[in-house]
DNA sequence: CCAATTGCTATCACAATGTGATAAATGGAG
DNA sequence: CTCCATTTATCACATTGTGATAGCAATTGG
């Protein structure tokens, strides 16, 4: 199933780690990091120049190409995301029958890129807008996700406000909640953020494992059953993994 | 020279024809529009997809990859070209004996983005900073290279402020000015932004045609000689042109 | 609902390109 | 000048890409 690489997807992962690493290129190192030999590298190189990915700039320094970078000024990450998941949303919404989000994690907040309503299951919720990340099931999965030092930075930065009696508020909670999360693999507002909000999360994964957001299932009411939520996780994991083929790979 | 296409050239030729078109793809007009058969098409539409560079969004619609979009989010046009150009500039400020400059054209004024002075030759502009483009060299020179639309909707926005006794102001005067500019191939401050300042400056094309931006170089005296103007736009195109092979092909 | 159109995939024999090892040339730093 | 890393050149060989055709899938219009 896994197609052999073609000669672009080897050059792309080469791009992919010069951007990484703001143009620097040592041959021999990146021979190891890739798996490539340096001729080969070089060859790539002179690929991604004479395609007008890269340039050059001084020895062993290779830059994105302005005139390439200007081309894609019109697209930003939010607007394709958005763009891309909203169909996908849709149809997901219609099948739990419960509104449904998808959300990133930006500046410690929740952003909402895609919404799909279920009738009469409206949300207060609205694309674009801004949700605390502690205390929703997306940014339960998104914060769960992060490195240890980002999580920690997060988690001593405060305050977090209780906005219901369920709003867990303890930073030391907080982190036993992020733990929970990522161990069993979704997240859970239990009425949380909202006294009639009851969602569930799970993470969205490039193909190269990296989180890009999560999708949620809001509903104003709690679950009935265990079963009922196992069915909605397992549905939810689908679309999860639906949008990532979607992506593509190489990220 | 023209060294032979490699598939990868190819498919980032899609690639541009796909975001410069919003990400419509119409097989049969692209097939002809980039003069590759349908069936190669797909295939290299299959490869952009599996090396992160796009996703499909709903049939017939391929846009940029998000997560690919982000990796890229910390290189702007701007600071890349001003690292790809300061070198080069460098040298040709050492061989003119004058002060040099790289401008581009954003919202009808002229950014500097980099700038190698001459000793003793200093100049009142700086680097990110902004001129007029009506009565500069550089500006001139790209105004001169704007479609017939865009050209005519400067000429009408004024107005245009008479900098020095110099400075042409009238609105058809410009005009003849920027198509004498166009005729020749270079453009010709002669004191009108400032009195002590004289310069000439050149386009810098992408390898496709397209002008990225211009290079001039200035001095606080006019030129002795016709030959010695001669000469510095002789350098300064030569200069023009080692940018655009530094910047690549594609584009 | 069925036809027609368009998007998209699969398969083939063949030609073109990419591949990796090696060697040599270029350029910069001390 | 000398060293070291970057970069180009060259080779026989194998992997990939190529384009034509046929067929499948999904959307559109009546």
């Amino acid at each position: 199933m896994t197609r052999s690489m073609s000669s672009f997807d080897k050059a792309m992962a080469l791009f992919g780690a010069l951007v990484a690493q703001d143009g620097v290129f040592e041959s021999d190192a990146m021979s190891v990091q890739l798996g490539v030999p340096e001729s080969t590298l070089y060859r790539h190189l002179n690929a991604l120049h004479s395609a007008g990915l890269i340039c050059r700039s001084k020895r062993g320094r290779y830059l994105p190409n302005p005139v390439f970078l200007k081309k894609l000024e019109g697209f930003t990450p939010h607007a394709v995301l958005s763009e891309i998941v909203r169909p996908i949303l849709e149809q997901l919404s219609v099948a739990l029958e419960t509104t449904t989000h998808f959300g990133i994690l930006e500046n410690d907040m929740v952003t909402y890129l895609a919404k799909a309503v279920f009738e009469g299951e409206e949300v207060f919720t609205r694309e674009k807008g801004q949700l605390e990340a502690y205390c929703s099931a997306i940014g339960k999965v998104l914060l769960s996700h992060m490195t240890v030092d980002e999580r920690q930075a997060y988690i001593t930065s405060g305050p977090f406000p209780k906005l219901t009696d369920k709003t867990i508020t303890d930073p030391a909670e907080i982190e036993r909640e992020l733990h929970r999360t990522r161990i069993r693999g979704f997240g859970v507002d239990d009425g949380e953020v909202h006294n009639a909000l009851y969602c569930i999360a799970v993470p969205v994964f490039t193909s190269r494992g990296m989180v890009v957001g999560a999708i949620s299932s809001s509903s104003s009411q709690r679950w009935a059953s265990p079963k009922e939520q196992r069915d909605r996780l397992i549905q939810l994991n689908g679309v999860a993994q639906s949008i990532s083929s979607t992506l593509g790979a190489g990220a």
